[in-house]
Order: C-alpha cells, then sequence, then structure tokens
DNA sequence: TGATTATATGTTCACATGTACATATGATTT
DNA sequence: AAATCATATGTACATGTGAACATATAATCA
C-alpha cells in the first residue's frame, strides 16, 4: 500500500502535506489577486482563446467591419459569425454600431490591440528563438 | 422562400454576396496575419483562459514553486496541478527544475509576466470605468 | 534492496463550447 | 403592407477539456 489520500476534497490534508515551504507560500498567499478577480482575467483571455474570434479580433483590429464582410472575409456562415460576435461583444472587447440594416463592429477600446501586439510578439520572439536551434 | 444557402461552405458563394465592401476586405485580407499564425496564437491565449493555469501563472509570477507547494497554495490534488503544470510546459509557458525529489517551477521567460501584467491592468481600467456607472 | 516521498501518467466522466441548421427579428424599399 | 435584405437567436450535436481516481515512475534513504 503506498500513499493515500483523502475520502474528500479536504484543504486541511493537502496544507499538512510533509513537503511544502510554508514560508514561500505565504508570501505568495499575500501578493496573489483574489481567485474570483483571477477567474474574471481567465475569461478575458478565454475571448482570445479561439481561432475564429482572434480572426474576428485581428481583422476588427485593421478595420470596421460589418457581419456580412466578415462572413466572406473569414469564409464563414453568418450565423457562426453573430454568434462568435455575441460572445465578444457581452465581454466588452467589440462594439456594435447599426447603420441601417448593417450593423458595424469594431474592437471595443485600444487596449484590446495591445492585448493582440504582446500576443503576436511574444509568437514573433518564440521563433526567432526556435530557428536557432 | 427566404434566403437560400449552398449546399456546402463555399468561398465563392459567400465573396459574392451582395453586402459586401469589396476595397475593405481586400484591405484587410492583406494586412490579416496568416490563419494558421492566429491559430497558434490562440492556443497561446488559451493556456491563460482557464481559471487554474492563471492562478498557477500568478503565483509562478511571484515565485519558484514546487508541484507540492502549488498543490497546497490552490487546494488543490496534486494530480491536478501536475496535469496543468504539463499543458503549461508543452506550451512553453513554464518550465521545470529537477532538485532530487522535488521539481521546481517557473515561469519560462519574462514575456509571460508582460502578458499577464497587461491583462491585469485591461481588468483594472475596465473595473474604474464600471465604478462610474 | 526495500520503503518512502515527490511527481507524472492514464482512464473515466461530467461539463463547457463551437458550429450547423432552421428560424426569428429588425430595418428598408416598393 | 409585402417583400427583401442583414443580422440575431434557439436547438441539436459533436468535440474538447478539466478534475477525480488509481497507478506508475523517479529519487532518496534506511
Amino acid at each position: 500500500m503506498t500513499q493515500t489520500f483523502p475520502a474528500e476534497s479536504n484543504a486541511q490534508f493537502w496544507l499538512s502535506m510533509p513537503c511544502i515551504h510554508p514560508e514561500t507560500i505565504r508570501l505568495v498567499q499575500e501578493k496573489m489577486p483574489a481567485s474570483s478577480v483571477l477567474a474574471e482575467l481567465a475569461d478575458f483571455y478565454k475571448l482570445f482563446g479561439d481561432g475564429t474570434r482572434l480572426r474576428i479580433l485581428t481583422a476588427l483590429s485593421i478595420a470596421e467591419l460589418c457581419v456580412c464582410d466578415l462572413s466572406a472575409l473569414l469564409d464563414m456562415k453568418q450565423p457562426a459569425v453573430s454568434h462568435q460576435l455575441r460572445v465578444l461583444k457581452q465581454g466588452r472587447v467589440v462594439r456594435a454600431r447599426r447603420e441601417g440594416k448593417v450593423v458595424y463592429y469594431a474592437l471595443n477600446d485600444e487596449h484590446i490591440r495591445n492585448v493582440l501586439q504582446v500576443g503576436l510578439e511574444h509568437l514573433g520572439e518564440r521563433q526567432e528563438v526556435e530557428e536557432v536551434f
């Protein structure tokens, strides 16, 4: 019989494990943002974590576009585009402007462009590193 | 009978739709990164799009930690932590260093810290905007 | 070598999520 | 008002994914 685990999830058990560095843990605990904040941040990043949405966002970072434009540009069915636009709108990453029958979408603020930029830069640097090997 | 759709996904069909702004689409097409690049970028963001992984990354942005520390800190079962660490390692977001039985994890590079920073800043700004209303 | 400790892996399952399809809504035009 | 066009929504379904659990591996120590 090897290591035995408790029947149910039990914080006390894990906190009593012998291998931990208590001081380090306390330090990190103090400096960590609240779990709720990080959950919210995760939801934000999740919006960028899908190929379709990222293509939409990249396109909107270049120009304001209507659903129909996006549908043609991305070669996707219109309902699929609308669906993702709704997700992005609920996440306050894009905003919509109606002009007659046409709805134009744009990035909600400049900050979104930054996030895309930082990600692309990281990818670029990683590629360069890999080329060396 | 309203709008009829083609039987299968067909780029030509969508490009021939009457509502599009062809010039804008061409402009965006020229400036857009390749789909493969954006898919890779999406995979990168996906790593940040989970509460657990984000808590791990935030913790590691403060201090180098072993699996056991993380398990205690996050109040999670050790296998679950190991699982996410593997995902993060495969995504080259963290790196591991073995010291005897203990494996210490750390952020792979400073760029990761930047990404976390940018996200937290965005969240901060958004909160301030919401407080006004 | 055998025992113990720290970590990793494999399997299963519940759940989230993206798309297709059909259809509804909203706005313009005749 | 009816027709038409652009967009939105609802449902069904397939796929991806995170955690629990059991177990395997790696390293140290008696």
